[in-house]
DNA sequence: AAATACTGAACAATAAATTGACAAATTACC
DNA sequence: GGTAATTTGTCAATTTATTGTTCAGTATTT
């Protein structure tokens, strides 16, 4: 299947779709080829502007390099090859932590959302989201957004300032904004090594818990969920079955502590591929011994998560 | 399976018929014709416009391309594989090519995704699923494919051919794309009556109950999910909240019912908007009497689900 | 007879292109 | 360290294209 056909080269977009496709306002757009030459795309015989698939991945392209602390004058009219290995450069050097000016936009979308959980305005919600995840960058859309608001989801609620339904509604459509960005990961990967993300028996399922496989995920892994309250034995079976090179086990809920360190045992024993097993979530801190024990990883938030993640990954390959 | 039968190469509708199915004004599809030979219908003897099914489908995917910000003139002369690939291409907000997969019948798709999940390969499965919606109709793809998979899955599973983890993986992919056709939907429609959805205390989450909720919003309702384990007197607020038109309840769990019957009775007297309350769930027949004292509707499956719906819309616009 | 459909023309609203200007932020320079 | 120059996103004004809608006059259906 030729999927870079001819559709590819052809000039078939216009400015506004190009626009809501990168998420770069149409008069940047214009503003960047007057200035720079950036993407200078084809007319019509009525002098708009069309655009090609290409066009869109370089445009694509700069804002990422963008994110990354670049400036569009520097970066305009390098070609599409040079710009990819620069951003993957930059993207890849993650102790680079640019400061975004733009703070305010964040707050503001912040605030947007926050009003849309509590008017339960699934719409707008939804259209928030995808807004923050069109301007940030991944793991700042994660860190700098989506952590902090479900953090205050959880202070609302307990604070009574949210209802119990508020709550609800907001976890599920943040949980279909994850997946979704998840499924969007999935496809544009060729092939990874093998990932298993779940939890076991008495573990619900949780938002931090997808935010860790998006993260997992964007670094290059193949990732597996099965979702919580899955028995150990099941674990080493799917691990086994799809020849798993790390398993990465959530534990959000303070029972069972004992029988739960046991069965971290018996996976570690049991399991073919027995050295990478990563502990994440809110009740982590139960098995520091154990996993010392049993050299697991241990990992208290998604920036560390992601560095032990990078470091296996690099291990592997 | 033949979806495309004669009868939808037959040219048979009036042109009132088309604009009400496509949410075309009749003037707009005349103009189209017109200006752009868009669709170029048969005529009858004396003049007036005939379409075929396949028509309305391209009128359909014109619609959906214009709301993804494209212009008429520029697409209205496309082949419907052309813009099919367009469409997706708008609606994923990806420059990835799309191909409609020509090849490849449901039982295919059947069999490829059953495979998937025995085999735990998320990418496949994930493909699979969205090859199905694809080169399916919203409701066909629903009736025909998933509803079928998912009792397969529960078939296996008790049957003890599917181990518990290979379940949990299966669901957990299917109801990510079904969130995924849910928001799709969502943000294509403007305007529509607020529908809740919801279940309560010791109901779990259930996938039919997401595939209710796009059979709703292919009908044109606003929905609102705030899944299962609710209380009824959140669910009591949050209706009044948003002023909802109408409240569905889904009942999958058997213990209860007299509970439940009476929490029913509450919603229905204290919710403002009383009149539209529809009960659905394989154990919904333990209603019967309830919804007659208090003029509930009971819907056993998707299919009568959604003349409920649609009916009910009438009703309201 | 009333409702619906057809044609062609005209109108109004929307969106894009062009150009120029401005302000905030960053960088260069003394 | 302070000032000037540069960079860059945003906006406004104007012109041109596009496109949904409406209207008038006529024909068909029920």
């Amino acid at each position: 299947m030729d999927l870079k056909g001819d559709l590819s080269k052809k000039p078939r977009h216009l400015i506004q779709v190009v626009g809501r496709r990168t998420g770069i306002s149409s008069d940047v757009i214009r503003a960047w080829e007057r200035r720079y030459g950036a993407v200078v795309s084809q007319r019509t015989d009525t002098n708009r502007r069309l655009y090609t698939d290409d066009d869109i991945e370089k445009l694509t392209l700069l804002k990422r390099a963008i994110n990354a602390g670049r400036r569009i004058g520097d970066i305009a009219n390098l070609s599409y090859d040079d710009l990819f290995e620069l951003v993957m450069g930059d993207e890849s050097n993650t102790a680079r932590s640019y400061t975004r000016p733009s703070t305010g936009t964040v707050m503001e979308l912040f605030d947007e959302a926050s009003n849309a959980i509590y008017e339960m305005d699934s719409n707008r919600l939804d259209i928030t989201l995808s807004n923050a995840v069109a301007i940030l960058s991944t793991s700042d859309f994660l860190l700098e957004f989506l952590k902090p608001l479900h953090t205050h989801i959880n202070d609302e609620c307990s604070r009574g300032t949210l209802r119990f339904v508020q709550e609800r509604f907001a976890k599920i459509c943040l949980r279909s904004c994850l997946s979704n960005l998840s499924v969007q990961f999935r496809t544009s990967k060729d092939e990874g090594p093998k990932l298993i993300v779940g939890s076991m028996t008495s573990e619900q399922e949780n938002l931090d818990t997808l935010m860790h496989i998006i993260v997992a995920q964007n670094i290059g892994w193949d990732v597996t969920y099965v979702g919580g309250n899955i028995p150990h034995d099941e674990l080493i079976h799917i691990a086994n079955k799809i020849s798993a090179r790390a398993m990465v086990l959530a534990f959000n809920n303070s029972r069972d502590i004992s029988r739960k360190a046991h069965e971290i045992k018996v996976i570690k024993n049991e399991s073919e591929q027995r050295d990478n097993i990563v502990l994440i979530g809110s009740e982590v801190h139960n098995f520091r011994q154990l996993a010392d024990d049993v050299k697991a990883i241990i990992s208290n938030d998604l920036s560390s998560f992601r560095l032990t993640m990078e470091r296996l990954y690099g291990l592997i390959r």
